[in-house]
DNA sequence: GTGTGTGAACTTGTTCACAGCG
DNA sequence: CGCTGTGAACAAGTTCACACAC
């Protein structure tokens, strides 16, 4: 289930400001979604709550965790280091759960040898050595988009089984291949039209209906 | 409906490479939907397919462009130019299509005053003036979480409808305003929670074939 | 009383299948 | 005869409402 990110993220705020137990209701406003979803989605990890008084906060999170499975370490692979390349490998978001950069690859020969957050850039006919020395887990092209196909099929080959995909690129990846695709081009091009609707409605309707629209982390999201 | 970027993406693939004309099964085959759906979707902006033969690619391109509010430019303000955002700035994402990005604000003395790709960085306090030079239509937050509330009601106050969040924080923003989450972090996590069931499933029988594309939006997202 | 867990109603989205147009 | 457009069947996801545990 793609909200159960969300909640840790909540959860974790809250075991921060050292709340120990969270109703469903408060769960629910705080990812701005109803309370009924929430019991729904939590209740199909087990029944965890307590009638009454609500959630544990720190048992709560550490159910999703394994659930999710981040009480394994995953290593990543970064494909294809320009300037969104970059910033990734010294993104916290990697660093902050249990996924650790283990590997850089670019065909740019000025690019190989650069060291980022202490990863050497290596080209990427390394990989199977890589892979040798960690299992990689999940590989991330930031590649520009023609090169996006190769770099996937090499990370395929070289045993990565799920790939996120920034490159503006629709990808073909064999069965049993988790595919996803963060692509700037499309969000911008959803919320424009969003946008472009809200206006032709204000410019149309004499009683301008606010539309609230619902956001969506994840599906996407 | 969220699939109309996909659709644009692979029409303009085919008019580049000089196809006239395409049918709603290939069309389905290259965003991996099938068929019908894509022919609800299509059918939704109108009647554009001639039976017997398919749709006209450039025409459909057109219309498309039209429902997504792409027949417009869009002024777009980056607030926090950091590794993320000064590779967002540069991205090609943007340029490619109508959205033009017109700002780049971050609070860092050292950072105001620097350009990017010829747009100067100014300070978030300008954003008034901004504003009165080119309306801007979408914000990216690419700032670190703890601050991204306050420049989300920043860049809300001047005027901007529509956000786009990589900050790794949950916003509020008041009811009208379009928000989308571009969250690394959930996105990983979602990569390692079907992961994690495959390996939990080899044990069984089935290979689950999962492929998803842009978020989510939406309520998810 | 408070807040979970869950069947039952409802809504939204997907797939099927086929009539009808080019 | 091929392929669209669409109603009708189906599936998935969401909301409601309430019994019941604490």
């Amino acid at each position: 289930m793609a909200r159960l990110p969300v909640y840790q993220r909540i959860l974790e705020e809250l075991l921060r400001s050292g709340t120990s137990t969270v109703s469903s209701e408060l769960l629910g406003a705080a990812a701005q979604l109803n309370a009924a979803k929430v019991r729904k989605d939590l209740s199909l990890l087990g029944s965890f709550g307590t009638r009454g008084s609500g959630y544990d906060v720190a048992f709560l999170v550490e159910q999703i965790d394994r659930q999710l499975g981040l009480d394994r370490e995953w290593a990543v692979v970064i494909a294809g280091i320009g300037n969104l390349g970059r910033a990734l490998a010294r993104s916290q978001g990697f660093a902050a759960r249990n996924f650790r950069v283990a590997a850089l690859v670019d065909t740019d020969p000025d690019i190989i040898g650069e060291q980022i957050d202490g990863v050497v850039v290596r080209h990427p006919d390394a990989l199977p050595a890589i892979v040798e020395e960690v299992p990689l887990a999940i590989g991330v092209i930031t590649t520009p988009g023609p090169v996006a196909q190769r770099v996937a099929d090499l990370l395929v080959d070289a045993g990565v089984r799920s790939l996120l995909n920034f490159a503006p690129q629709v990808l073909e990846v064999p069965a049993g291949i988790l595919l996803r695709y963060v692509d700037l081009s499309i969000e911008l091009q959803v919320m424009s039209f969003y946008q472009a609707r809200q206006m032709d409605d204000e410019a149309g309707a004499s009683m301008p209906v606010i539309r609230s629209v619902g956001r969506s982390p994840g599906s996407a999201r």
